[in-house]
DNA sequence: GTCTATACCGAGATAGAC
DNA sequence: GTCTATCTCGGTATAGAC
C-alpha cells in the first residue's frame, strides 16, 4: 500500500554526520519527546525523525527504548552538573556562603528555564512507583537531596536563611523554582507569562531567593552581603 | 492458545451493578491510571480491570477513551469545586478575610493530599500544549485563576498577605502546596515524608499559610485575628 | 553504520451472541 | 448492558541487503 514514489519519510532531512553526532542528536531528541509525552506515550518513531535519523538507528546506537531513556537521563542530569556542580552549592573560595547559596539558586533557576525537559520528566515519573524512578532517585536526585540537606544546615547553622526545613527548601526551590517552567505550556495559557524572557526568569530567581534567604534583620546580620 | 480454563482475566472481580455505578468505577480507576501513566500510556484494558469490568465496556458508557478523559477530569474537577466551592475563597458571612482565605488554602493542600490525581493529571498534560490541555485550561484552570486573581486582589488592598503577585501566590499553591503530594512516590524516596498522615498534611498547610499570610508586624494588623 | 522490509505484540474499537 | 472474539493500527525490535 506504501509506495516507493513517497519522498518524505524520515530521510527527508537526514544528513551524514559521525557516529557519535548521530547518538548525540538521538539523546537531544528522546529529552524533548519523553519530557513531553512520557515513557510510553513516546515513540521511537518521532524521536528518530525529530533527530533526522531512522527509527532502527536507535536500536543499533542505543540498545533499547529504555536504554535511550537512562542514556538521556544520564546526559540531562549531566548538563545540570555542569551548570551547578555536582556536589553541594559551594561557591569560589574566600566568597560568602549566603552568596554562594544565592548564586547556585540563580543557577538552579535558569537552567530549569533553559532545560525545561528535567523537571517534565522528574514530573512524569514521580506520578508513580517504578523501576525508572527508583534508578533516577538512587542514582541522581538522592546525591542531589543530600548535599542539600547539608548546605541548607550549615547554612541555618550560621543563624541565616528562611526559618525552614532542607525538604522546604527542596519543596521551594522545584516546586517554586522549577515547576513554572516544566509547565510553561500551562501558564502561556494562563497569563503572559514568557518563560524565554530572561528578564523574567531573573526577575524570578530574585524571587525565590528573597524566599530562602531573606535579608537578616539589621543589626543580627553576620556580614555586609550587599556591598 | 488462551483457554477458557484461566479463571483470573478481568470478570475474576467483577460483580454486577447497577450501570452508573460501573460508569462511575470507571471514571474513578481512569483517574488512578490516567495519573499514573498519562493519557497514551494508560490503557482501556488496566482502567477496565481496576475497575472490575471489561475493556469494551469502556467504549458502551463512554464513546472512546478520548471522551473517558474528559469525563474523569470533569468528575475530578467536580470533586475540587465540592471541597473549595466554584468561585474566590469568600468564608462565611462575617468571617475575616485573612481568616477565609487561610482556610481556602488549607482545603486545598488537603484536597491535593488525599486526591493527587489532579496536580498528577494536569503536570502531565502541562509538559506540552495540546487540545486536551486548550480544554482543561478553558474549562477549569483558568476560571479558578481569575477568582484567585481578584480575591489576591482584594486582600493586598487591605494590606494584609505578603508581597506577592497573584502569579506567584498561584505558582506557590501548586507548587509548594500540591507539588509534594502528586510527586509523593519520589519524595517516599528520598524522606521519611508520609503525605497519608493527617499531621503532616496539617502542618504542611500552615507552613503555606504563613508564606502566604505572614502575620503582620504589630500595630499594622486591621483586627485581631488570632481570637 | 545506514537503509528497507517486516516480524511481533499490544493498543483501542467493534460485531454480534446472550 | 455485558460478554467473547476479533479487526485494525501503531508500537518496538530485528533481519539482512548495501
Amino acid at each position: 500500500m506504501k509506495t516507493a514514489s513517497e519522498p518524505s519519510s524520515p530521510g527527508q532531512r537526514r544528513r551524514r554526520r559521525g557516529s557519535q553526532l548521530v547518538a548525540l542528536d538521538l539523546l537531544e531528541a528522546a529529552l524533548v519527546e519523553f519530557a513531553a509525552h512520557g515513557f510510553e506515550g513516546a515513540s521511537t518513531r518521532a524521536i528518530a525523525e525529530r533527530a533526522g535519523a531512522h527509527q532502527p538507528q536507535i536500536n543499533y546506537h542505543f540498545a533499547s527504548k529504555e536504554q535511550l531513556w537512562h542514556a538521556a537521563v544520564d546526559h540531562l542530569f549531566g548538563l545540570l552538573a555542569a551548570e551547578l556542580g555536582s556536589g553541594a552549592p559551594s561557591g569560589s573560595p574566600g566568597q560568602d556562603p549566603i552568596d554562594a547559596f544565592a548564586d547556585a539558586i540563580r543557577r538552579f533557576v535558569r537552567f530549569s528555564a533553559a532545560r525545561p525537559e528535567l523537571h517534565r520528566i522528574m514530573n512524569l515519573e514521580s506520578t508513580a512507583d517504578s523501576a525508572r524512578l527508583a534508578w533516577i532517585v538512587q542514582r541522581h536526585v538522592q546525591p542531589r537531596f543530600d548535599a542539600l540537606e547539608l548546605a541548607w544546615r550549615e547554612l541555618r547553622a550560621t543563624g541565616q536563611g528562611a526559618d525552614l526545613t532542607a525538604l522546604e527548601v527542596w519543596q521551594l526551590l522545584i516546586g517554586f523554582g522549577a515547576l513554572p517552567y516544566a509547565n510553561a505550556p500551562l501558564l502561556v495559557h494562563l497569563t503572559p507569562f514568557d518563560p524565554a524572557d530572561a528578564d523574567v526568569v531573573e526577575a524570578h530567581a530574585s524571587r525565590l531567593v528573597s524566599l530562602l534567604l531573606p535579608a537578616p534583620a539589621p543589626g543580627r546580620r553576620r556580614r555586609d552581603r550587599s556591598r
